[in-house]
DNA sequence: TATCCTTACGGAATTCGTAAGCATG
DNA sequence: CATGCTTACGAATTCCGTAAGGATA
């Protein structure tokens, strides 16, 4: 038995049981892969994967037990290497972060700034994607960190913290109707929002979800009449009047700095909180701990290590 | 990487750090363990082993933290080949137990022959030895689940569980004048006791430390004249009239059907606890956890896999 | 000087890719 | 009939053991 075959395995589940592309993201040739495997199998006594004839269509239920121990064993031989690059040199390496919009614009900015400053040799790469794919990225190990404020807390081999708390506010331009009731200390209503056209962020991303509770909850009629991924997005169409937006508080300074006006809604939304995730099982580099201690402060190294080393539960 | 080289890494830790002896236990050459260790240190970019000259004398400080992933890995390796046993057939397959006498004379039989009833296929090796080497065993994995009163507790890779509570009795011959208490509805005394000499286990056995406790916290002086690893020597020598013997309860059939007497001794020592232990991280076959389920019915299946699974902790 | 590790070398075994063959949707 | 897996074969590489060399307690 040998890590290649290991590979090759984990790898099969991963692209949907098709060796030919296997073989191409493990740089081999495809009959190697497709040796590999019975390899395995023939030295385990095991068929891992359910076969349609020649072509592979599944796991077995045992291969479902096996392919779970091959990835912790392929986790802690990525561990080894990372474990041995932080001791040969902890102020070098690459820091990959896969996060949101939102986090990129306007958190990460002066973490990101504070980290480089402490470890000016490490390399960090921003990963930009959907909170989903988020949680993928740092599964498969191809980011270190993930954060987001949708859908990282219900992965059990992910290893989440509560980082901070936020809430949406309007964005309006000047002059707008809305911006009455500020002036006359009152508080915007969901059933005065009802009345105009909306524009805030596509499902899934920036606390959504909390947006159409909302008005579920409240019994009223959303007419989101625009979505984006980001605030900059949804400021530009709101300075066009399409409509009033409704972004993550981050954003404001820089849509006041655009010209145009926010107003509170912490009252409207459920508030939100962004967590940051790491694999569990997986060595975190001294600077990774570092990067996650400067997000979020109140953690301790070990409640860190102690959550990451815990068994996937279940 | 392959695994043969880690397996050298992890071997000659084990073996203090003396090739020779690694290349003898993984059936190669010795030039060929010492290249196996200098390739891994050449591709981490760390090295592991300090060394004096020529020889290896121990690791490094990255070294500890590297040879704690390749033990991870490699019990990872070992479970796949476990789990793949098991799936293959689970009726079939070697439990080994490491344990003392006591358990092995007194308290397997019962759970082994019950056992054997629902697995009749699988062997089952016994490994008779002292606490600190039955906890040796598990670790090292040469054995499944070691049963001992003590010295399983104290060990972070070892999860163990309590399994039931069992005192000391005292044994004499028949006509020994400490009948008379018991005769007369009386306790023993510490101090009755220690006016006689005394046979019991040997330090580090069988709950010899709540004895010796006993005493010191009395005042008594113990004359302890022989010790012995078994009930089995020490009702010899009783019955031969040299002392009094402090055995454990579950030997009192046994010791009666060769003629000795018992005599209660529960309010005098500490009750002691034997508890079963197995490698955290280790994949546990079906029998092995019908096995602990067998040994001790209160535990569930889930309870155990948690405890096995979790971290070995700091 | 005996023990223990390293270096050097050559044969053996393994590994892997290419090319051809075959099944399936 | 195109996609995808298997088989067959040969070349290249890797692996590993033996033998000799050198350092240290």
């Amino acid at each position: 038995m040998n890590f290649q075959q290991l590979r090759s395995i984990r790898e099969a589940s991963r692209c949907g049981f098709n060796l030919t592309e296997v073989a191409n993201i493990l740089y081999t040739s495809q009959p190697g892969v497709s040796r590999q495997i019975r390899e395995v199998e023939e030295e385990l006594g095991v068929e891992i994967f359910e076969r349609n004839g020649k072509r592979l269509t599944g796991l077995t239920e045992p291969g479902k037990g096996i392919l779970q121990i091959i990835e912790r064993l392929l986790v802690e031989a990525e561990n080894l290497q990372r474990a041995s690059d932080d001791y040969a040199d902890h102020t070098k390496g690459t820091l990959t972060i896969a996060t949101t919009h939102t986090q990129a614009r306007y958190v990460l900015p002066r973490v990101v700034q504070a980290f480089r400053h402490a470890f000016p040799e490490v390399r960090i790469a921003l990963q930009q994607s959907s909170p989903e794919h988020i949680a993928d990225l740092v599964l498969s190990g191809k980011a270190d960190i993930g954060i987001a404020t949708e859908g990282l807390s219900q992965y059990k081999d992910l290893a989440s913290f509560a980082c901070y708390e936020w809430s949406h506010v309007l964005v309006v331009p000047e002059g707008h109707p809305l911006l009455a009731c500020v002036a006359n200390n009152e508080l915007v209503t969901l059933k005065d929002l009802a009345t105009w056209p909306l524009i805030t962020y596509d499902v899934g991303f920036t606390g959504r979800g909390h947006i159409d509770d909302a008005f579920k909850v409240g019994g009223e009629q959303a007419d989101i009449v625009l979505t984006a991924m980001d605030a900059d997005v949804i400021a530009q169409y709101v300075a066009l009047g399409m409509g009033v937006g409704i972004v993550a508080s981050m954003a404001v300074d820089s849509l006041r700095a655009h010209g145009l006006h926010t107003i509170a809604a912490s009252h409207l939304f459920s508030p939100n909180v962004t967590r940051l995730a790491v694999r569990r099982g997986t060595y975190l580099r001294s600077f990774v701990i570092d990067f996650i201690q400067q997000f979020s402060p109140s953690l301790s190294h070990q409640e860190i290590n102690r959550e990451v080393t815990a068994a996937s539960g279940k």
